[in-house]
DNA sequence: ATAGATTAATGATGTTTGTCATATATAAAT
DNA sequence: ATTTATATATGACAAACATCATTAATCTAT
């Protein structure tokens, strides 16, 4: 569905520097790669990280733990998408706490590489800097969202994001299958009261579940909700 | 106070580049400089900016507008910091809004200008890369307390990060001087409420205050509030 | 210095959300 | 297949927060 590995930044940089070091090539050649199972923690908050995980199949999510022991999830990497670079880059511990919510194939990429990279091949740089300029947009409207839209709304929204970002099966349920615990973990809120909602958009029929699966089926109710119209 | 104008990023790359280019000599001669009074909109959501503002003395705010009206506070800019230079970078309209809090100078640099050394000067291109990595991390920890923690804890947190950005006068009081509206908008809350938890503070001899003007006088207390310990 | 406008403060009240308790459904393990 | 654990669901209640109304204080302009 969501392949997206045409924009994986292994074959950016590969296609684009002509495979100078070995170490590229052999990055190239899919020899070092990790393998996940679902519920894996890939790095966890204050690890060093010692590179970058592209993601070539499967969906991670990324979360912090606050002071009252909720773990807020910040987002979700999958398929041509790439994990750690942030710490990589500033040479910090890592901020985040990366999970595997499926089984998960990942290609990894030692940070030596990319800080070799980072010196001397400009594009591969300019691209992790698109990168991050996106990743910080996004950041900041989160941030909109979550302290100014009531939870109704935000899950509202929470679901056409993922049923955007990571597609929908035969049946027209989304992908990804999340417990109602990480739904409220997205939004910010308690489960209970997540789970309330979700039966609330159900009763309205904008959605219907099937255990974890979830539907969406007035996609426009449920856009306006998110974005705040609420009647 | 706090004069961060060696960090400058100005002045990183004019000191790194040395002067290639006559725009590049011009602007360290600080011939483009642009100021700004206490309210003006510096550039607004949406906008397509020519260029990012460099700050040389005052204090610019970053906010979003949301669909509930509410102009959520994303971030502060002052002495020696950058404004502008995730949409010039990504080359996108400007996500959020700059409004200065002070009379304010900046120095301008024209888009064209990043944009050649972006191509051309490694070390300036890290330098941003180092930043957007940094403000990713800021925003990410914001996203986790804003939903995670009570309206006065993050009240708390918001003093003691002002006072700390910012510093104090001779008296001990905060030299950024915020509405309650605007703090408000910084913790995601209505104004009332912001008011009120202030007044708690107050009368719990945690904070003084005279008009506008804010002193901290527990920092221990409110760092355990701010980190979400509530006695 | 005074009037008018804006901002801050506080009370009363209603809504939203969180917490605790408990029941039901689903998944996992023997 | 049956037990055990875990996740989901719902009710009752409490706490946090928002909204509206009103008064007090502070700022602004003449």
């Amino acid at each position: 569905m969501n392949n997206k590995c045409e924009k994986c930044i292994v074959k950016k940089f590969t296609g684009l520097q002509a495979l100078t070091s070995d170490q590229l090539k052999c990055i190239s050649d899919g020899k070092i790669t990790r393998t996940f199972k679902k519920g894996d923690v890939i790095f966890d908050e204050g690890d060093h990280l010692k590179g970058i995980y592209c993601v070539r199949f499967g969906i991670a999510k990324l979360s912090k733990l606050s002071t009252n022991g909720k773990d807020q999830i910040i987002k979700f990497v999958s398929n041509g998408e790439v994990l750690g670079q942030r710490s990589v880059i500033a040479q910090e511990p890592a901020n985040l706490r990366a999970v595997a919510v499926n089984d998960m194939d990942s290609c990894f990429i030692p940070k030596k590489l990319i800080l070799d990279n980072l010196q001397n091949n400009t594009s591969f740089t300019l691209e992790l800097l698109q990168n991050l300029a996106h990743e910080l947009k996004e950041a900041d409207d989160v941030i909109v969202n979550i302290s100014q839209k009531p939870v109704k709304n935000r899950i509202a929204e929470t679901l056409l994001h993922l049923e955007n970002s990571f597609g929908v099966d035969s049946e027209g349920f989304m992908i990804i299958q999340l417990s109602r615990e990480d739904i409220s973990n997205i939004v910010g809120t308690a489960t209970e009261s997540c789970i309330r909602m979700l039966s609330e958009l159900k009763k309205e029929k904008l959605i219907e579940t099937s255990g974890k699966r979830i539907k969406i089926i007035n996609r426009n109710i449920l856009q306006k909700l998110g974005e705040g119209i609420n009647n």
